[in-house]
DNA sequence: TATGAATGAGCGTTCATTCAT
DNA sequence: AATGAATGAACGCTCATTCAT
């Protein structure tokens, strides 16, 4: 469920070999997680393989393009955020609320990593993998709350998920390094602004 | 209230020759606005000393950063924004409304100029002057327009306009070249979001 | 006749396991063949590696350097090449109609290889063991029928067997490809050229 | 007629400054030979711009691609050999003769430049311009010579311009760096192939 | 013996910036 | 003042070859 290039009968099948490459891949991910904190994820290869201390060939061997490593690295916590928006509908006291918690998870994970939604606006191709990856996982959630919160009459519904979600996205750029730009409140008021004038 | 870089007494202390180098200063701005429209603000330098007709090093003696190349050929839609703020504060129905249509004016002056949005919050140094003269030239007005809307009660007081500022700069990024991405509503929404739940 | 790393006694002395080894380097052959059809002869050894279901080292094993390759894959038709000489000079109405026809079929061999003629006469050390090899085989047939010829006063006795494989291989480089360019009509009339003017 | 970029007028138009750039180029020009003579026409960019003591961009700048840079190089020599087909044919015996005498022109043209016949033959893009412009050059007039041996019934009419000279300069590829071969004997042998056998 | 992960030299290319003319 | 030639650091990427498992 997590790691999405083996099965979950992983360990049975697997050759022993495999052991060194997945330390290897993981101390990559490592060494990759650090250098986008420290430098954003446009980060040289170069830089990446170097943290790692491996030749730059593994890394275009684990990862053949900067959007399947940028994936790799954040797969977790976007697969989490995906996890959490049904159950925040199921535990949360309406639709709406939902969907706003879910959304702070949201800005919660973009924020803390430097220069990601701003990638994630780019329209250079080859980061098409990863706008794939975000937009497969995450708007058909967000599509679903939102739906929810426009049944139960909570917001209108003239909104799409996906718009939303790329709304959010770009209020969350360049979130870090400036203090007196805090994200997560203009995305309360841009969520807040969903509410339906009752 | 347009050159900047001469003070109000030019005329008199200009030595003769600087009609020559207005001309072509000019010629550069119409030049730079241009390949601004056709590639985005982050083109080489190159391409527009070529579509401007002079050298490299005319540019740079004139415009030092690509930031200050970019405030000159903007500066009058600048200007021109800054100066609507008290204008419609004056003739709309409430300020609430000014703001509003204050956000339209400035998001519809980011969304036609390709990548000027995503400038905007680019942290790299060498943008500090245009950092600069934005906010210098239009975080006051809309200060002030939100200030007014606080006093009439018709929003809440805990928003700065440095910070709205940004929010509405950042929901402009990318909104050409995505045509399931509209900026203005989004826009909307987020200024939607500020009005009091009276 | 067909395996050339191992001598004439063989059978006796191998260790059982070698049937394993044996059909691993068939495959190899197989896939070699295949991928040189497809991308020439300066295919990346990892492409000849996938076809052939195996590891790269393996490739290395058999084959050190890519000439061995190229060899072990074309050597039965060489072989048969080299082979068909001395058959034409029996069969054949004159010896220079016998080199005429054999010499048609080094082309129809080459032209048929992606790239083959090309890296026939590259400098590239490394190529050693392939310029061997076909000079070994075919030089001394090119030559005994150019002997046969001149002692029949067909020809004259200026040319060398291994000048004129040269000079045939060159003359096949990029025959495919360009439909323009029919190397079979360019060798006819070099092979003409070698007529006597009687 | 010589160097291309500037028209017959040169010397009075030109700006100074440009003198700086022409000892430059040359000296490009001059290393480029050099460094082609040492490891052939595909050398690397790099140990061009090192011999001749410039930076990488600067061969860049004045060869946008690889082709523009030999053809540079090339260019006197390839007019020459052009010019000379019309000359030999005034000259000449009988118009055979001259085709002999430039075919020979040419192959000494080739054999000189280390790789270059072998980059005339290959269908790598980026060489197109210098495929074009040898073809322009050289194939007309190749054509001519034919045509008009044809004409005086010396030769059949059967082979065409581009063919020869494709012919010719496959037979010249590999010619330096192996004594066992001389490409002026092979492609004499070519052209004697031509002759009508009467 | 076989594997394929790892390496890293090497390449082409771009472009902001400097500075001689 | 204007020019644009020159620079070279930096980057993404490929692939032959080695070697631990």
């Amino acid at each position: 469920m997590s790691d999405g290039d083996e099965g979950a009968g992983r360990t049975r099948t697997d050759p022993p070999k495999r052991k060194d490459a997945r330390r290897n891949k993981e101390a990559l991910l490592d060494a990759a997680a650090a250098v986008f904190v420290r430098s954003g994820v446009d980060a040289p290869v170069r830089d990446i393989a170097a943290e790692a201390g491996v030749g730059l060939g593994t890394i275009y061997r684990h990862f053949p393009t900067r959007a399947d490593l940028i994936i790799a690295v954040y797969r977790h916590q976007v697969d989490a955020c995906a996890d959490a928006g049904p159950a925040l509908l199921a535990s949360s006291a309406t639709p709406y609320a939902a969907l706003r918690e879910w959304i702070n998870l949201f800005v919660d994970f973009l924020v803390t990593k430097h220069g990601l939604a701003a990638v994630l606006q780019s329209d250079n191709a080859g980061f098409d993998t990863l706008h794939a990856y975000f937009l497969d996982r995450l708007v058909p959630v967000c599509t679903r709350l939102l739906e929810a919160a426009a049944a139960a009459g909570e917001i209108g519904s003239d909104i799409a998920g996906y718009e939303l979600m790329r709304g959010v996205g770009n209020l969350c750029i360049g979130a870090d390094n400036d203090l007196r730009y805090d994200a997560r409140r203009l995305v309360e008021l841009l969520v807040g602004g969903l509410r339906r004038p009752h």
